[in-house]
DNA sequence: ATACATACTGTAAAAATATACATCATTGAT
DNA sequence: ATCAATGATGTATATTTTTACAGTATGTAT
């Protein structure tokens, strides 16, 4: 994350702060500054201050560690409820919430993302490069889409649970169902699938509504 | 985000640091601890040190503002590659990147989120309740889809520029196009959607699917 | 050539912070 | 009934951290 506006020198204060904090938890003293750059801490100080003026930091005078690294507190993305008529809409009022994603895909605190590759679910409307969010703690009800280890192979599928048996249908007709024996060892499921993430670009979406559309035919034949 | 094993009062003192960083960017020293809890420094201190032992935050002596806050280091999920059979799966190697939505989506700074309604985009595969992520600095495309206000109603409409007008379509054969004449005022380019989030339960997943087939069905009307 | 901003050194002093005792009250567990 | 853990007070002291000066050197734009 280069800064353009600030020297080189300066640059390297800044990335030594930000690695400081990483680290420790805490902003670092002006004289662990100085240590690491082999200067003075007043020299560092000169550097904090010259830097507020470039609004990177804020830099709190006679406060021991008073330093905030700013710019890079880019959290979450604010989320517009459905305004009403007349309201400039994109105002700061109309801001429902801050989204992240673990709000909102609101899970136990161990999931994990994947990425979807193949068309084995498409119908289910599961595309390849899709991010799907997987929730190892749920139990898998019947009809859920899991993530599962098959032969040591992740594996995307719905999950059916029958007698003597567990199944892992596709959402394709292209493809076959998993039937997995009770013994089955190298079987494991990793999780259930809470959550989706597409990013959209005009070729995805094209694609997208291409194959979409290419279903209805196909459900004909 | 509360902690079961903390006692009230240390609640109290985690809530209150937790705060301070927030809003400072650096931790706060014992006096400003035990001038909020009026309490003695000493007292905040022992404080800190019960709770280090409970593991919910490091305090390191002698050092100014020592504080780091631990646990809530959630940020972003881990997203799994595809691993080579063999390896356990889910293990810490395995994790190609950390999940933060504004790398994913690589937006320009000012991206929003907004939550779809109706199904006039259904077959574009965005459905109600769908979280989709707008970005106003994008200029749209012929056929990309944008989130538009429309006579002070945001809408989400593909979008096609044509020589004297833009036509918003919609993707759903139930619903009609909006022709917005080049004079129309009250009109106005929110911004282009770059990715959609979708939070699943058994529920969703149902009904999408249901949807999705019903649309071959419909389709050979 | 002459400001001006950056990038420092070095030292003493001032201010901000943390800590060591000594002491006490309350509560829950053995 | 007593121990151990929590939650405190209060004060002096030690330590950490910042700051105020007083200088020096270098490159760059005017």
């Amino acid at each position: 994350m280069m800064n353009k506006n600030l020297t080189q020198r300066q640059q390297e204060v800044f990335d030594f702060i930000q690695q400081y904090i990483e680290v420790n938890g805490y902003p670092p003293t002006l004289a662990e500054i100085s240590e690491k750059l082999s200067i003075q801490p007043n020299a560092a100080r000169t550097h904090l201050l010259l830097m507020q003026r470039k609004n990177v930091l804020r830099y709190v005078p006679n406060i021991s560690r008073g330093i905030e690294l700013l710019k890079q507190k880019r959290h979450g993305i604010p989320i517009y409820g459905t305004a009403p008529a007349g309201h400039p809409f994109l105002s700061q009022e109309n801001v429902v919430e801050n989204f992240e994603v673990r709000n909102y895909i609101s899970a136990s605190t161990d999931v994990f993302g994947v990425y979807v590759r193949g068309d084995s679910m498409k119908d289910a409307m599961l595309v390849s490069e899709d991010l799907v969010f997987v929730d190892p703690k749920k139990t898998p009800r019947n009809g859920e889409i899991v993530v599962a280890l098959v032969e040591g192979e992740p594996t995307i599928k719905r999950y059916y649970k029958e007698a003597n048996a567990i199944v892992l249908k596709p959402e394709n007709k292209k493809y076959q169902p998993i039937i997995i024996q009770k013994s089955d060892d190298g079987f494991r499921i990793l999780g259930v699938v809470i959550g989706v993430i597409r990013s959209l670009d005009k070729k995805k979406i094209d694609t997208l509504v291409e194959e979409h559309k290419a279903y209805g035919k196909a459900s004909v034949n």
